[in-house]
DNA sequence: GCAAGGTC
């Protein structure tokens, strides 16, 4: 018997009806000749520090430095505290036996780091000494599946990718576990102080907006408004140039001519641009974007979405949602046609649905070289029954963001008109040609400013027009806006992007901090720790937070940059590198972080004793 | 009690 394993069941049962195995058992699925089983993503993870003997939170243990790593059992989180998660001590058990029945272990975990770690995780808990072979595709179609299993690699071409694996696990534990306890302790150990290579860094990143924010000094300047009248059409224009005080403003503003004070045709029409823009369609969804727009149209936070969209996967509703890639194959867009055809009689699509029937749908999120582990965010094409609010909001922004990415350009034409009069002015109005994807939801754009007119009147230039009203208008700069659930997700995806370091930068382009599946996560630890809190939609520090940030803004833990300089050590290990150089630089990092700590984090005992926990 | 990673 061959046994194939998969890193989730819905994989699992894909190859298995690929293959045409059908018969359904406990935790597998058997058939001409295969056993179909799967995980549920890592089952094992590293054993705890007092696994080790460091039991208690004790600086006589610190650094905590195993020779010799544990695997334990994946816990979960009851009223009588962590116990071992039933479900993943019954699925190894399955695991185990059928490893013991095998003629042949196939490894068909998703291909890449973690993938891997997934397995060999399993396979070196079990104490398997079978040879593997490595199932690495990059599609799940049926065709790609065929030619995966015709190809099959030996396992041990990917020992270097799970030695990277390996690595960036114990690294993230010595350097997490230790740095945690070392501050918890030296504070007091009054309360956890967590740290970590990913969560510090995002605290930090909240920390520094919200100081950047808060110390912000608004400058006053000041602009003049004025209003024409073309015909009888009212439009509003600008003053090009900013004043700095009212005197220089107010100089101006007596320059200009007005009908009130008898000078009928005051303005003076010295240039008229008209320009068509063109906007593609948006790509599909990843998890990241998806959150991010739930977040913007319903307040849902990166948590409760992806929780949904998870229900949605499980109901067969949706595909995978865990998915970093916002592009599909050439083999699911040719199911898209299909998928459209569902949504004719939907209530508020079907229109679109229609139109896109007979229409050339674009291919700007067709890209297979940019299908990673998973394809974008789909709907599968089954009819969803009775959703609940929440879930059918969630639903109609898959099924919406699909329509519009298959759509066609948004034309817009762009009207600039510049006035003489006493200064310059300038009237912007922007008018939708053809709605193209914009007519999918059939929204007003947020991002819209309020001296945009929407439509502007034809005029010529050398034309007079009245100017009927004018103001002198008091402005003030504004600073960043502080983080919310959409734009802190956006910035771990993208911090990285803005590192000096040209070799580090390239390490962190495709990853940003955290992954797509983690991302709810962190925030949310940082919640748990009371570090940050939800402010109406902003994520603000606590003054805990705050106070941690104070100790550990200055170091490397608390800097994205850390995360790139592993990821670009962790690929020349995956290149063939040694990992004894990587693991001697941790455990020194680790002795380091930790002293430093240990030392730093008594200013902090006093400090947490006397403030409230929020802000 | 603690990391980051994956998933039901």
């Amino acid at each position: 018997m061959k046994i194939v394993i998969a890193e989730k069941p819905s994989v699992g049962r894909e190859l298995a009806k690929v293959f045409g195995a059908t018969t359904r058992k406990d935790g597998y699925i058997e058939g001409k000749g295969y056993s179909f089983t799967w995980a549920f993503g890592h089952l094992l993870q590293l054993a705890p520090p007092q696994d080790y003997g460091f039991i208690g939170w004790r600086k006589q243990h610190l650094p905590m430095l195993p020779a010799k790593f544990k695997l334990a059992i994946r816990k979960i989180k009851t009223k009588d505290g962590f116990v071992e998660d039933p479900g993943v001590r019954k699925q190894l058990d399955i695991i185990k036996k059928l490893f013991d029945e095998a003629t042949e272990i196939i490894v068909a975990t998703d291909a890449g780091r973690e993938g891997e770690l997934i397995f060999r995780y399993i396979y070196y808990f079990l104490k398997c000494k079978k040879p593997f072979k490595r199932l690495w595709i990059s599609s799940q179609t049926d065709e790609a599946i065929k030619d995966g299993f015709r190809n099959l690699k030996p396992g041990t071409d990917y020992d270097t990718l799970f030695n990277s694996a390996h690595c960036r696990s114990e690294s993230d534990w010595l350097v997490g576990m230790n740095a945690t306890q070392a501050l918890s302790i030296s504070a007091g150990n009054k309360s956890v102080l967590s740290l970590g290579r990913v969560q510090t860094p995002t605290l930090a990143m909240v920390c520094a907006r919200y100081l950047e924010n808060k110390n912000f000094v608004p400058q006053t300047y000041f602009q003049i408004g004025i209003q024409l009248d073309k015909d009888g059409q009212l439009f509003k224009a600008i003053s090009v140039a900013n004043y700095k005080t009212q005197e220089e403003a107010q100089a101006i503003f007596d320059k200009v001519e007005d009908v009130a004070s008898g000078v009928a045709l005051g303005g003076n029409i010295t240039a008229v641009e008209a320009k068509p823009r063109k906007e593609p369609p948006p790509l599909l969804h990843d998890l990241s974007s998806l959150q991010q727009e739930a977040n913007k149209k319903h307040g849902f936070t990166a948590d409760q979405t992806l929780n949904l969209l998870q229900n949605l996967y499980e109901s067969k509703l949706v595909s995978y949602p865990r998915t970093g890639s916002r592009y599909i194959g050439d083999d699911i867009f040719a199911t898209v046609p299909a998928l459209i055809n569902n949504l004719v009689v939907h209530p508020e699509f079907g229109r679109s649905a229609t139109f896109l029937q007979t229409a050339t749908l674009s291919k700007r999120s067709v890209n297979a070289k940019k299908v990673t582990d998973h394809h974008a965010i789909l709907p599968t094409g089954i009819q969803p029954q009775h959703l609940s609010k929440d879930h059918q909001a969630i639903y109609d922004l898959v099924v919406g963001r699909m329509l519009e990415a298959f759509h066609q350009e948004c034309v817009k034409e762009v009207t600039k008109i510049t006035i003489e009069s006493g200064t310059t002015f300038q009237a912007n109005g922007t008018v939708i040609r053809s709605a193209g994807w914009r007519s999918v939801f059939n929204e007003v754009e947020d991002d819209k400013k309020d001296e945009d007119n929407p439509a502007l009147p034809k005029v010529k230039k050398g034309e007079l027009l009245p100017i009927v009203n004018k103001a002198l208008l008091e402005k003030q700069t504004k600073p960043k806006p502080l983080y919310n659930e959409a734009s802190l997700l956006k910035a771990l995806e993208t911090s990285g992007k803005e590192i000096e370091d040209e070799e580090l930068r390239y390490a962190m382009k495709d990853s940003g901090l955290g992954t797509p599946a983690t991302r709810a996560a962190i925030i949310e630890t940082l919640l748990t720790r009371e570090y940050i809190s939800r402010e109406k939609r902003n994520l603000v520090p606590t003054l805990k937070g705050l106070a941690v940030y104070e100790i550990v803004k200055d170091k490397k833990i608390a800097q994205a940059e850390l995360t790139g300089q592993w990821e670009k050590r962790l690929e020349e290990i995956r290149a063939g590198a040694s990992v004894t150089e990587f693991k001697a630089e941790i455990a020194e990092y680790t002795k380091n972080i930790t002293q430093e700590l240990l030392v730093a984090g008594a200013s902090l005992s006093a400090q947490l004793a006397e403030t409230p926990a929020t802000v």
